[in-house]
DNA sequence: GCTGTTATTGCAAATATTTGCAACGATATT
DNA sequence: AATATCGTTGCAAATATTTGCAATAACAGC
């Protein structure tokens, strides 16, 4: 079974109803291999369905990523991207100067995030983890002086 | 010298204009013990200048970040907030089931940062280091069947 | 202190995201 | 299959954030 089937079920025993909508929405997202806009998402369902409404769309992906099925971040331009869980997991090492971002491996994080969890209770969902920083080009032009 | 004198001045060597607004805006940021976002920032500065636009702030707070004198997270309604680096450090920890933040010790992370730097040459910023997950009340409600 | 250069501002318009509400339709019940 | 319930949608309006541009003013050089 696709995941985007999965997820449909899993919101439908969730209580949630399953809409042509949403149908669309998480497909059209679990489908994609790259980071999406609720823009872009919007755009590539227009062939399939003329009426769906942008709204509809945010008000999906928001539902998406409170429920842990997507994630989101803060593209290069500021907008906001959103991404399956399916997505192939990496930390994102965002620049803040020239805004590139890396992707980066994140398993020696584990034990920290284990630490989080014993001390605080709290369960850290590393899918799409970002942290923010100087990249090496950047490093080098930027001293701060504290 | 306090701090937000010490941001005017290296601002000012990096080539940037020091602004009657900018050193408002890094004033008021300077000196708040809590985040804020750039609307509360603008009414704030109401009473000392009743000309400063709000494009303004915005753009100050961008340029703030950029340059790595504060840094921008997410609020708990979904807009963005503002802090300076004198801000205490320390993990924010926010569910994204209820939208809490809990505030967590970061020192057992060095490590990892440290295999980062050493990796990919990427200098993460330790200052208000964001992790998305479930906190413990909402853990237990919640059991995403995979 | 005056002058020139050019980064920065205010303003208005553009774009991005959220929200209220009445109509609609997915689902459970019969 | 028809009905009732109530979560979801489309639309329009509100709000949040960004951007273009001409006027302004910071600051370096005289
Ligand atoms: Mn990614
Ligand atoms: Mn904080
Ligand atoms: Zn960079
Ligand atoms: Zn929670």
């Amino acid at each position: 079974m696709p995941h985007c089937h999965t997820t449909l079920q899993s919101l439908r025993q969730l209580g949630f109803r399953i809409t042509p909508q949403r149908e669309m929405i998480i497909e059209t997202l679990a489908h994609s291999d790259t980071h999406l806009s609720a823009e872009e998402i919007h755009q590539r369902l227009q062939p399939r369905s003329k009426t769906i409404n942008l709204a509809t769309v945010y008000r999906t992906l928001d539902l998406l990523v409170e429920q842990g099925y997507a994630t989101r971040l803060i593209g290069k331009d500021g907008k906001f991207l959103y991404a399956t869980r399916q997505h192939s997991r990496h930390l994102h090492l965002v620049c803040r100067k020239c805004g590139r971002t890396y992707p980066a491996e994140y398993e020696g994080l584990q034990p920290f995030l284990e630490h989080l969890k014993k001390t605080y209770g709290f369960q850290v969902e590393v899918e799409h983890l970002t942290f923010s920083g100087l990249c090496p080009d950047c490093s080098q032009s930027n001293l701060v002086t504290s």
